[in-house]
RNA sequence: GGAGAGGUGGCCGAGUGGUUGAAGGCGGCAGACUCGAAAUCUGUUGUGGGGGUAACUCCACCGGGGGUUCAAAUCCCUCCCUCUCCGCCA
């Protein structure tokens, strides 16, 4: 959420950061609500200064034992005007922010411009060859086939079990998953200094809304039925807002937190895209980091978190590329994104694996997340950051695909194999109940 | 699911419907004392919003929302949360 004096005082330059985003803002019933409200407030106070002096002196006169029946019948009559006003009041107010909730976020300076994914701006790249790809005396096949023939994943059980878009992980495929939880906590947790925390995977509305994910996007969410749950897409939501409505002192930040947790997202308007294997799952796993900084440090912060993800592929040993997201092509809450693509030799190309973001004040001020500074004395809004440390499903696709050998075995990355029980590499069991298409 | 108790300032805790933004204590900050510290004493100490160059002033806030009343922390309704007992349950 943006600042309303800002809005207020420079609607241009606001219009013009989300011209940036290739979004047009008109701000003329924001403002007519505003200048509304104001008024309304003034107004309001007014009367509730003559009904608090009146009343005292009511208290007065009663205490005296002196009658005060007429200032009680002037006072009936304004009591009614009151009330009208604050409904009005309410009412505007709500409209108003229900306006700000669904502005984006302003691009930070430093994104660079463009409309969609074919302007973002390349960073870096890294691969365990020194920057080349990785090369293949074979043609590499896609993770489903080697997932079908290790029979380390089963789709169609899956969506037999609950629908498409699931997956049934099995003997070295669920563990090779848990592996990378595991392996990613411990790197983040006793390498980063991040503190691990598993929050709840169902979250109320408020908690949606903090983050951005509500009330604009409503159809990418999981809503539990029964009751006013929705599921977390990220566990950027439920850890996020464990500081809602929270004051932190200074000294604490910044904070950092790692979670595991599993992410539900509906996937509406992708029909089509990905639909074959692990790529867009309505559930998948994620260890997500999650940072509170000070304002002035955020940016800082943003380059570290970024870089502690790409750690966790380096040490995978799987080729990538970090990315800055254009202005066209950002999320509606971040101020600035960098994407950490994995190369994956099936599809030729690099695939999104990870996406850390500064969202600057505007989660925090959704959310009520402030922080004191130690010699001031206003609390101030600090700044939220996360990013992916990493989206685990797609882990196992670069593993699968990167590691995949001419037999048709997978060589496990050497970090995760004390994860593994000490296993070298994943090959095809002997004993198997067939697939159902076989 | 049934029965009961409770939610007040950073924390503890009081509060007959009328100078209660809220006693008292703890903590924090400033000052005095001290070479310094502790102890002691004095003062000060919530948040958000409106108006004013400023001194300052006004409004709101005692879990959330609604209501009764001239006036609500205090009465009523409702929702949320916490705790205790019983039942059920991993």
């Amino acid at each position: 959420m943006l600042d309303l004096k800002l809005v207020r005082e420079h609607t241009e330059q606001v219009r013009a950061a989300i011209r940036r985003r290739g979004a047009e803002l008109d701000l003329r019933e924001f403002l007519a609500l505003d200048e509304k409200r104001r008024s309304t407030q003034q107004e309001l106070e007014a009367l509730r200064r003559k009904r608090n002096e009146v009343s005292e002196e009511i208290g007065r006169l009663k205490k005296a034992g002196k009658p005060a029946e007429d200032k009680v019948a002037e006072m009936r009559a304004e009591g009614d005007a009151i009330t009208a006003l604050e409904n009005a009041g309410r009412e505007t107010e709500e409209a108003q922010r229900n306006i700000l909730l669904m502005i984006p976020n302003l691009p930070h300076a430093s994104v660079p411009d463009g409309k969609d994914e074919a302007d973002n701006v390349e960073i870096r790249r890294w691969s365990p060859q020194g920057g080349e790809l990785p090369k293949f005396s074979f043609e590499p096949k896609p993770h489903w086939d080697i997932a079908a023939y290790l029979d380390i994943i089963d789709f169609d059980r899956a969506a037999k079990i609950t629908g498409a878009r699931f997956a049934l992980y099995k003997g070295m495929g669920a563990r090779l998953e848990r592996a990378l939880i595991n392996f990613m906590l411990d790197l983040h947790t006793t390498e980063h200094g991040y503190l691990e925390v598993l929050p709840p995977f169902m979250v109320n509305r408020d908690s949606m809304i903090t983050t951005g994910n509500l009330p604009k996007f409503e159809e990418d969410l999981f809503k539990v039925e029964n009751g006013a749950y929705y599921l977390i897409p990220t566990a950027e939501v439920p850890v996020t807002n464990i500081f809602r409505d929270e004051v932190l002192p200074e000294e604490s930040l910044p904070v950092l937190y790692t979670a595991y947790t599993p992410c539900f997202r509906r996937e509406a308007g992708s029909y089509g895209k990905d639909t074959r294997g692990l790529i867009r799952q309505h559930q998948f796993n994620k260890v997500e980091l999650v940072k509170f900084a000070k304002p002035e440090d955020s940016y800082d912060e943003l380059e570290k978190l970024t870089r502690n993800a790409e750690e966790a592929l380096r040490r995978l040993g799987l080729a990538y590329r970090v990315i800055a997201l254009c202005a066209g092509d950002l999320g509606f809450s971040a101020a600035k994104t960098y994407d950490i693509e994995v190369w994956l030799p099936a599809q030729n190309k690099y695939r999104e694996i990870s996406s850390c973001s500064n969202f600057e004040d505007f989660q925090a001020r959704r959310g009520n997340i402030r922080y004191k500074p130690k010699g001031g004395k206003k609390t101030e809004f600090l700044h939220t950051l996360n990013g992916s440390g990493l989206a685990v499903g797609r882990a196992v696709v670069a593993i699968l695909e990167n590691f995949q050998q001419p037999d048709g075995s997978v060589v496990i990355p050497e970090v995760l194999r004390p994860y593994m029980g000490g296993a070298e590499r994943i090959v095809r069991r002997a004993s198997r109940v067939e697939s159902l298409k076989s």
